[in-house]
DNA sequence: ACCTGAACACCGTTCAAGT
DNA sequence: ACCTGAACACCGTTCAAGT
């Protein structure tokens, strides 16, 4: 009788993963950049869920977006943290390296690369996951600036921006990579410039 | 009576008129990017005239955003018009300068740098002002590019779509003057880079 | 414990009815 | 000739009712 009061739940449990994975397979292929949005209902229409299971599992979009993207996300930080370790005069084309894969992956769904601008307080689980590609980013910056391969007076925020900024770019036009590679090329050289050009403190 | 039949209807135009202000008045201020989004429906209802005189007035939330921009859109091409008479010199700085006016310019009201980037078929009067800047843009980096001062490897819509990202991060965050500067800085640094490093030929 | 689907407040847009 | 405002189809989100 114990084993049994432990199987019901744990086959309500299995059903309910079952919701969450059909959910999370009609979002992934719907939100997919190229193929345009969808609303919320119809995602649950897709994966033939209520509404209300879909909001149960995810309370919001973002909430959905984060959790197909998880993976990635965690992939990339990892991958930071692998090129921290590279040769001092590899920094800088580490970073660049990896900035590349990261526009990449901001832009795979719509509304992710304003997530990432915003530094909202991080209530979201995406913000979260923003926080923590931005904590890569600045530490992959910091190595970059010290070898001197990139220009000192930049913020990690401003970085992130940029490459907020492009990302937006490729959400918009997802077809359009060579368009996507020509701006890179433009801020990566833009990094790579030493300032010679002074910019007011004040305004810092 | 003569002169009657056409007083009528002239009364009718001018609280026609008188209709338009209002609606543009309420909007310009709403729409003002530090205010925040605002529903077309909200605007009639401030302006204090029904949702479909708004609607008849400007069709879609874009004939509303031209209408809102239309003077300065045509003053930064007359000033474009003028940078292009400027010594060879100062072509380089000439169209930085103008640049920065740009992004301003496009950043001052929500929604606008996206329009800016989709080179839709252009039915919207909005789209039609974004070509008319696309042309003042590709005349002026034309220019800076023959006297040497910016790279030669740049199309004219990428450098729209640079325009369009900044002017993006800074309809994202209206306050922060100081990021978005730095952003053009590095931007306006990798547009001077001559290019050194061969771009693939194949993927243009 | 989990799911359903009607319901709510909102959005952009249309259109019959008025003057 | 111009305006009004109810109406429509949609959105994200909630919640009482079910199993």
């Amino acid at each position: 009788m114990v084993e049994l009061a432990e199987t019901a739940p744990r086959q309500l449990r299995a059903h309910a993963r079952r919701n969450r994975d059909r959910i999370l397979a009609v979002a992934r292929d719907a939100f997919a950049n190229r193929n345009g949005d969808i609303s919320l209902n119809e995602v649950a229409r897709r994966a033939g869920v209520g509404t209300g299971t879909l909001f149960r599992h995810f309370p919001n979009r973002d909430a959905l977006l984060e959790a197909l993207m998880h993976d990635r996300t965690e992939a990339l930080c990892t991958e930071a943290e692998r090129l921290l370790g590279v040769p001092a005069d590899d920094a800088g084309s580490a970073l660049f390296e990896w900035l590349t894969d990261l526009v990449d992956h901001v832009a795979a769904y719509q509304g992710v690369s304003a997530v990432l601008l915003a530094e909202q307080d991080a209530d979201s689980a995406l913000h979260a996951a923003c926080h923590a590609v931005d904590q890569a980013a600045t530490s992959l910056l910091r190595r970059a600036q010290q070898t001197g391969a990139v220009r000192a007076d930049l913020a990690p925020d401003e970085l992130i921006s940029l490459i907020g900024a492009i990302s937006w770019v490729k959400e918009q036009a997802p077809d359009r990579d060579a368009h996507v590679r020509a701006l890179l090329t433009v801020m990566i050289d833009g990094l790579r410039t030493s300032p010679p050009r002074t910019r007011s403190a004040s305004a810092r």
